[in-house]
DNA sequence: TAATCATGTGAGCAGTTGTTCACATGATAA
DNA sequence: TTATCATGTGAACAACTGCTCACATGATTA
């Protein structure tokens, strides 16, 4: 796979003064920027919430109000807007408003594809073990 | 799509004494069981936090000891240490342990998928706005 | 043996996050 | 208009999280 990962018996010492300087140095280089890293963490971050994932699952295919939403998931609707905020503002979910209620459906198919995705692995895993 | 849902003048009303309850009954049908969702959760929480994702990335490709890490992403050695645990105890990543040192590398190859459809997701999502 | 070094771990702390409460906003109906 | 209702929002608080510090552990070398 990689040809530049010697074995195991052949790795010099990690000093605190002389590291593995070029492996480092590779890293570092392969490295996406900081900015793009933290944007990565922010986005899976959505998805790092059961009530955020419960709300995601909840509108996959039908669309719901704020207060339906609220009693499927068993939070408040006020706690149920400010994650929905969240969603809005991550362009995860998308609102709809008509006369007093407003209904939210996932933004796009991808939001979807995503949780299924964590879904077939910790299926997966959960296999292994 | 999805026939079930109606259009969107023909909805009744979300009382609170009588919300759209076969909508409400039938998402809750829909909705996977409250641990399965927490276990989803979790897992996507492992990729919610820049310097785990640092550490994966770091490691995707390259096969590092503990203080190598430390400097390819700006964290104290124990620091990595506490997080390298936890991604360990989730098996996205796996120990080598060679004399003093301890190599990790990615556990298989399904984790780096997971980061690079993150990554095509928030590409693809700038390029809209 | 003792000394050194890489890694692991518990404690403590600062920063973040999710929730509820109270109230504001915006829309419909009387 | 006023009343009612769904939703949105700021404040406050408790719980969680990630970091560093200090020390423990396990391995190598002198």
């Amino acid at each position: 796979m990689n040809e530049n990962i010697k074995p195991l018996e052949m790795r010099d010492e990690c000093q605190i003064t002389q590291t593995h300087d070029e492996k480092v140095a590779r890293a570092k280089s392969l490295l996406p920027e900081d900015d793009k890293l933290f944007e990565l963490s922010e986005f899976f971050k959505l998805f790092g919430d059961s009530t955020r994932i419960k709300i995601l699952e909840a509108i996959n295919g039908s669309e719901l109000c704020v207060c339906d939403i609220s009693e499927v998931v068993g939070v408040s609707s006020s706690g149920v807007s400010h994650q929905l905020r969240i969603l809005r503002q991550n362009r995860l979910v998308k609102a709809t408003r008509v006369g007093k209620e407003t209904y939210y459906t996932l933004d796009d198919d991808h939001i979807g594809d995503i949780i299924r995705i964590g879904y077939n692995h910790i299926n997966e895993r959960r296999g292994l073990i």
